[in-house]
DNA sequence: CTTGACCTTGACGCCGGTGTGAAGGGGTAA
DNA sequence: TTACCCCTTCACACCGGCGTCAAGGTCAAG
């Protein structure tokens, strides 16, 4: 099939489907005319990255996913360039909550502390029952338990 | 005093103070011969300007705290557009941390599905001891209770 | 006078993942 | 042939907060 073909079924735009190209993570064969060739297993690549990236990945981040893929394992995940780099990104999203969560304290503490009347939970009512220990908010609190250390070093500045 | 002792002073470059000058945040007078001038308010304004950068506000984000400190009160935070930013603030770091956790929880489940032996936490022993409802873990936990309601839209597509 | 530290404005670079447009060739149906 | 859609490459635009040159003006010390 051709680019186009495949970016409607992909669901992405042909522009995405050139630049993976241009970074070399989907290599595309040529008809005699110049027109890029795709089949079955490139929409099976577009889908890789395409999910990756919705996780917060980067292209680069991709490409052991892809690569392995392309080696012919069935999840490309299943290589260790691939977990290595799935352990990084954990590490990584880890600390932007950790540092996110540092920021939002701040902020509610100086909201609080300049305007103590202000409502600081204006959708209290419609956010979840008040119930403890549900399982998502289980997730959020073990979430700082394992990954990536504390370490002392700051993100920004 | 000029450009130059301001900016050591705040601890930012001199192209970081024409920049903000540049956005309207820190308007400067100027000498006879061109030079700007700053005097210890603008210091103030300077010090405002970076700790709302540093918990993740964008410039235009800071324009009502420092109106507002140039406006002759005491805190930056004290004026209602003010509130106003911080609690759109507070509501879209809730929404980053979500998304951070939901993510954070996808990588983590193919991790371990493609890879169930994989020590998912390699620095368990350096993260905090495992003693439950610690202040820091109390603070996160609360996190999910209030702030921004549990929207169902997504960001990132 | 020269040197050198400081100042000025202007403008391009960066990062990532595209969107968008230009300018043109290919292939097919009416 | 015309019309029309798909394809090609090249290249600028975007977002934010600056970094970093370029080319030059200002001023006090030696």
């Amino acid at each position: 099939m051709r680019i186009g073909e495949l970016a409607e079924r992909a669901g992405v735009s042909a522009r995405a489907l050139r630049y993976y190209e241009q970074q070399g993570l989907l290599p595309a064969r040529r008809a005699a005319n110049g027109y890029r060739e795709y089949d079955e297993s490139d929409l099976r690549l577009v889908a890789e990255i395409r999910s990756l990236l919705a996780v917060g990945f980067t292209l680069e981040d991709a490409r052991p996913f892809v690569d392995c893929l392309r080696a012919g394992h069935e999840a490309g995940a299943s290589c260790p360039e691939s977990v290595a780099v799935s352990r990084r990104k954990l590490a990584e999203i880890d600390a932007e909550i950790r540092a996110l969560i540092r920021r939002r304290a701040e902020v509610a503490a100086q909201l609080t502390y300049t305007c103590p009347g202000c409502d600081l939970f204006p959708a209290e009512a419609d956010a979840a029952p008040p119930r403890a220990d549900t399982p998502r908010r289980r997730a959020a609190t073990g979430l700082l338990r394992g990954g990536a250390k504390l370490s002392p070093r700051d993100d920004r500045r």
